[in-house]
DNA sequence: CATTGCTGTTAGTATATGCTAATTTCAAAC
DNA sequence: GTTTGAAATTAGCATATACTAACAGCAATG
């Protein structure tokens, strides 16, 4: 497990995120999402090859080797970790801790990484409700998407695409879609390409590219209890 | 102020480090205290003038400018702050917190910085002593070579350049030679061309060039309260 | 004053990371 | 099956950061 620069790291953690939300891991992806052109993702891709990092497949997809995925797996929980503890530790809100986080995961050492994870008490989510690597959300876990109008639901996961949008994460603050908070669904309407739901602060509407991005557990009627901590 | 390289934050810091210290900062003192290469050095150096960064004297000298000085000392503060960090609140040991924050203070955007000031209290001082940029020792601090054989001191800070060599910092660790603790000066040798000092916890010795980087308060006789909380 | 030696500088390379423009490849669609 | 368009790749270039080897400059020292 060799010292690898921040670009690195970078595509090992984005190859990784792909592969959790099922996209397939392709070179003109990692483009698009690292903001980088197609012959730089290639040049680097060859670079991680010859280092172990990454196989491509004869259809050009993108596989992290054991090496890869053990590092991207790591470099996720530092991620998580200090979103974790910038919002609950220095109060940062949740829906700007991704940037920060961006930068400080790259500079943890494995013991500050242990201390912190001893100091937060081992926390099994970050505040996006993204479980930390070993960590699944529960079973019966959906978008919103696929929640049916008059479903009762609870956020369980704020998609990770999504916290690259600042004001995207602020308006879902605003309106309290944020993990632990129930929303009941009120309709889906194809026209307007809108999901609206109704919760305690109010009602909100969502464009379903976003509604695919957020994960919920249905709350049957009988039982209105919290289920993620 | 823009955003520079962590290879830059680092001759800034360096450069910071030298000017505190009364030491000429010049190129080879870089190149030393950085491992690296001369004309890496030189390199470098040019384009920080070319960025505004430092300026040099007909002497060769290299003087941070005003912009210069302003990054460095806050190069200073995000480490000095990481390194309160860690030992206070991660409880990660003073005499090892100095790598770990080494990479930590490329790492903290301003908004990190800000909370964890407020969340640490906005602390004065880092474990080794160091005054944040903007705070100074008090002024009847000395080094430990400049204390008599007789004198009771409390040390208030381990010089930067010491901090490098964890080993180092260990046994200086072990014989409690850490801020806040007093030891009396038993005597100098010239022949041993070292301090042997006398503490609660027991004798040790310290060579001269370790004892130039120590400095330390004298504690009058009549009066043996700690000065540096 | 000439030599010695540290310091600075040039020359020549190498690697990682980035770009644009141009070209190739390949599967999907007509 | 030929066309077409996205994806991959190649070519050519730029910059920051590193190195070694060679050389220049200048001050201290004999």
């Amino acid at each position: 497990m060799t010292e690898h620069s921040k670009v690195i790291e970078e595509y090992l953690l984005t190859l990784y995120k792909l592969n959790r939300a099922g996209e397939p891991a392709k070179a003109v992806t990692l483009a698009k999402r690292l903001d980088t052109s197609p012959p730089t993702v290639h040049a680097t891709i060859l670079r991680m090859q010859r280092d172990g990092l990454v196989n491509v497949t004869k259809t050009k997809e993108l596989a992290l080797t054991k090496e890869g995925q053990s590092i991207a797996e790591d470099i996720a929980y530092r991620h998580n970790l200090s979103e974790y503890f910038l919002c609950n530790t220095l109060g940062i809100p949740w829906y700007e801790v991704h940037q920060h986080a961006h930068r400080l995961e790259h500079a943890m050492t494995p013991l500050v990484v242990e201390k912190l994870a001893e100091f937060l008490g081992k926390p099994k989510f970050c505040p996006h409700g993204t479980p930390m690597p070993g960590t699944e959300l529960p079973e019966n876990t959906i978008t919103l998407m696929e929640a049916q109008p008059g479903m009762t639901v609870e956020v369980a996961m704020i998609g990770e695409v999504l916290e690259d949008s600042v004001d995207l994460m602020k308006i879902l603050h605003e309106h309290k879609v944020m993990p632990g908070k129930q929303h009941k669904v009120i309709e889906k309407t194809e026209v307007m390409r809108s999901i609206s739901l109704e919760s305690k602060e109010g009602p909100s509407s969502l464009p379903f590219h976003v509604a695919e991005k957020i994960f919920v557990i249905e709350i049957p009627k009988d039982n209105k209890r919290s289920i993620q901590p």
